[in-house]
DNA sequence: ATTCAACGCTTTTTT
DNA sequence: AGCGTTGAAT
């Protein structure tokens, strides 16, 4: 009991110590907030006599939602198992699948990940009669799913679409929402809203899980979309026990729909709140915590703080500038190297980039130099095109209206059917009431098909049906991933290629056996469709194995939640970091907010590396220092190599709270299409186009005769002669 | 009708 | 650089 309180700062107790009502938690970088949610838990279920099930706690993270459980489990006992602690959108597969009847979903529903999507509003634009390259899918769904995490569906949208284009995006609104029903599915943002349209719609079933959750917490708070705060409110209510941690200045997802107005408004959604705030920083040294501070605080739109720690200043932070990313990257092995040489260990030290395409130039350094490492996130190991293949067959089993699934089952391995063919047998299936599986297995009754592909079908027909039997019977899981890939062809097929990439493929099929082995060894309650759930809702993040005794590679997005010794931030560059796509003054203010985030993951040292020229999408281009660098005091950082702190700010003026990117600060020579140019490295060129506003042109160079795109700005290149 | 080869464009971040 | 779409070959 007191136990629970030991080694906990005043405020930290204060808020562990809280029975009922809503709290507010503002846990800044470090400060102990999981132990705070934890013991919180721990000390409700232990002297307050909550039981653990009736505790909904939300973490990012189905990682952080295990090791929340664990921690839980080694407070009070196994009945901590009990505590419903999970992610938004486990939470609410959870509850559809147990609720399907109210939620009007069929129980077997599929569900739909950013390829699936892609290829369903693909479809959507053919049934339109579109033109794919006006709509592109991704931006058209990125819409949609804009609209889905306010709550709106086609017709509320189409309340608020003002221009053809609007009106044009929610007639593929309605589309896509038919086909994804008629497949059976619901795609990421659905599970969200048709849990919360289904608590508002059913009385009954909201009162339920009203009284079963006396208690609501949310990690991340300033995470959550408006359809995720919703869900807070209905299942809080009536008591409204509802918790809320998180920090204003870690606000990283707005993109996707997330709101910081969330956490800043919580005192006026919930009246008489409790706020907590936790200002002790555990985790960095003075140094590192100064710094982030200082950038930081250059937003404007925040909570003001004091983030304070007790520790000493440590070393102060290595500002690094290099020619180019492969220096870069060489520098940051040596500076691994260095530090195992010191005793740090190798999974205490981190990579962070802002993008996973920055990744390749430090792994090809890292495997020169043999330092193990680990990548997370890039090629998602579910995505790739033959786990995708096999688990495809297994989707078709579960849901045979799965068109998405089915149409990928037929194409892989190649057996001659393609789009024209699904498309007959899912005619036929349609006009004889058949799921399209059983369509397969009547190949042979099937117009217009050749007598290849009916020869292709009949044993894939077959094999579903095997498969279809085998589930049933329950046969282990890793047993029938094995007969989809075997009996499909994946597996022959690949092998009769033989090159080294398939080698690679049948790996990885190998390694999805014995994943599905594994689920099936570690689950509760396995089932197929538990397995399909699974699987769909993965996370990169919950890969994140902290001790592997490998270096960890990632995105700074993807380095929220954790922290290790030495870190090591690279392209800190204007257009790299901050993104050049952030250029409204809210996106840059997120981008520093991301700098916040990666720098407060070092405990004890962090570097921050840039470089002149970076290869591009296969052209290299000039980057200019990030103005975050110039941010940080100069006094709490030590330069080296190209640059560095000093010279970014002979370069670019100290950028004042919320001003534009720094494109404008170096007025860029006017360049206009015709110009015959020189340049320092490329020699003689022309300009063939001219971009962003003039900040960009194509040369074309005629040593080489290769066109490279420029930054107007900064490259050395000079006019010699006006078209 | 499917598959293969070249062309052109680009998502930054991800549950 | 890689992907997907487009146009030509099977």
């Amino acid at each position: 009991m007191s136990d629970l309180l030991t080694g906990l700062n005043p405020p930290q107790a204060e808020a562990v110590l809280h029975d009922e009502g809503p709290l507010l938690v503002l846990a800044g970088a470090g400060s102990g907030k999981t132990r705070v949610l934890t013991h919180r838990i721990a000390r409700l279920i232990g002297e307050r006599g909550v039981p653990p099930w009736a505790i909904l706690a939300i973490t990012f993270t189905n990682k952080a939602a295990g090791e929340m459980r664990e921690r839980i489990v080694d407070l009070v006992g196994p009945v901590g198992r009990e505590v419903w602690a999970s992610t938004f959108h486990s939470a609410c597969v959870r509850l559809l699948r147990r609720e399907a009847d109210a939620a009007g979903l069929p129980r077997d529903f599929t569900i739909y990940d950013a390829d699936d999507q892609a290829r369903l509003m693909r479809q959507c634009l053919v049934d339109e009669d579109m033109d794919p390259k006006r709509f592109a899918p991704r931006a058209v769904l990125g819409q949609i799913s804009d609209a889905k995490n306010r709550l709106r569906g086609p017709e509320e949208l189409a309340a608020e679409a003002g221009s053809f284009s609007d009106e044009a995006v929610v007639r593929l609104y309605r589309r896509y929402q038919q086909r994804l029903a008629a497949a059976g599915a619901l795609d990421f943002d659905d599970l969200l809203m048709v849990t919360v349209r289904m608590l508002e719609a059913d009385e009954a079933t909201r009162n339920r899980y009203q009284s079963r959750f006396q208690h609501v917490m949310v990690d991340e708070y300033q995470d959550t979309n408006h359809a995720q705060y919703r869900l807070v409110r209905l299942l809080g209510a009536p008591q409204d026990n509802v918790m809320a941690v998180g920090d204003d200045d870690q606000g990283i997802y707005s993109w996707r729909g997330a709101d910081v107005r969330n956490i800043l408004d919580f005192e006026r959604d919930y009246p008489g709140a409790h706020i907590v705030a936790l200002e002790q920083n555990y985790r960095s040294t003075g140094t590192i915590l100064r710094a982030a501070n200082a950038v930081v605080a250059l937003n404007h739109d925040r909570r003001p703080k004091k983030l304070w720690t007790d520790a000493g200043d440590g070393e102060p932070l290595a500002v690094a500038g290099f020619r180019d990313e492969h220096e870069e990257a060489r520098a940051v092995a040596s500076e691994i190297d260095r530090a195992a040489a010191e005793g740090t260990r190798l999974d205490e030290i981190a990579v962070f980039y802002r993008t996973n395409a920055q990744s390749r130039a430090i792994e090809d350094q890292l495997v020169r130099r043999r330092i193990p490492y680990g990548v997370v996130g890039g090629p998602r190991f579910y995505e790739r095109a033959e786990v995708r293949d096999a688990m495809a067959y297994l989707r078709v089993v579960a849901n045979p209206g799965d068109v998405i699934a089915f149409t990928r089952a037929m194409g892989a391995p190649k057996r001659g059917v393609g789009p024209g063919a699904v498309a007959k047998l899912a005619a036929f299936a349609e006009t004889h009431g058949l799921g399209i599986a059983a369509a397969v297995a009547q190949a042979d009754m099937v117009d217009g098909l050749t007598a290849a592909q009916r020869r292709g079908l009949a044993p894939v027909g077959r094999l579903l049906a095997d498969l279809d039997q085998a589930a049933r019977a329950g046969l282990p899981f890793d047993q029938l991933v094995r007969m989809a890939v075997d009996g499909s062809g994946l597996r022959a097929s690949l092998e009769t290629e033989g090159t080294l990439e398939a080698q690679g493929r049948l790996e990885n099929l190998d390694e999805l056996i014995s994943v599905a082995g594994e689920y099936q060894a570690s689950s509760d309650d396995p089932s197929l469709q538990g397995f399909l759930d699974e699987v769909a809702l993965q996370s990169d993040a919950d890969t994140v194995d902290q001790e592997t005794g490998a270096v960890t590679l990632m995105t700074v997005h993807n380095a929220k939640g954790l922290e290790f010794d030495v870190v090591m931030m690279t392209g800190m560059e204007e257009g790299t970091f901050p993104h050049s796509r952030s250029d409204t003054p809210e996106a840059l203010e997120e981008e520093r907010r991301l700098c916040y985030v990666g720098m407060t993951r070092a405990r004890r040292r962090l570097g921050l590396t840039h470089a002149e020229t970076r290869g591009f999408r296969g052209s290299r281009e000039y980057r200019l220092p990030s103005r975050f660098l110039a941010e940080i005091p100069l006094s709490d950082t030590r330069s080296t190599g190209r640059s560095g702190a000093r010279r970014t700010e002979a370069v670019m003026p100290r950028s004042a709270p919320g001003s534009r990117p720094g494109r404008q600060v170096a007025a860029p020579a006017r360049f206009d299409q015709g110009d015959a140019v020189v340049h320092a490295t490329f020699g003689e060129g022309v300009v063939t186009a001219v971009e962003s506003r003039g900040s960009l042109v194509r040369v074309r160079f005629a040593d080489d005769g290769t066109e490279r795109r420029l930054m107007a700005g900064a490259a050395p290149m000079r006019k010699v002669e006006t078209a």
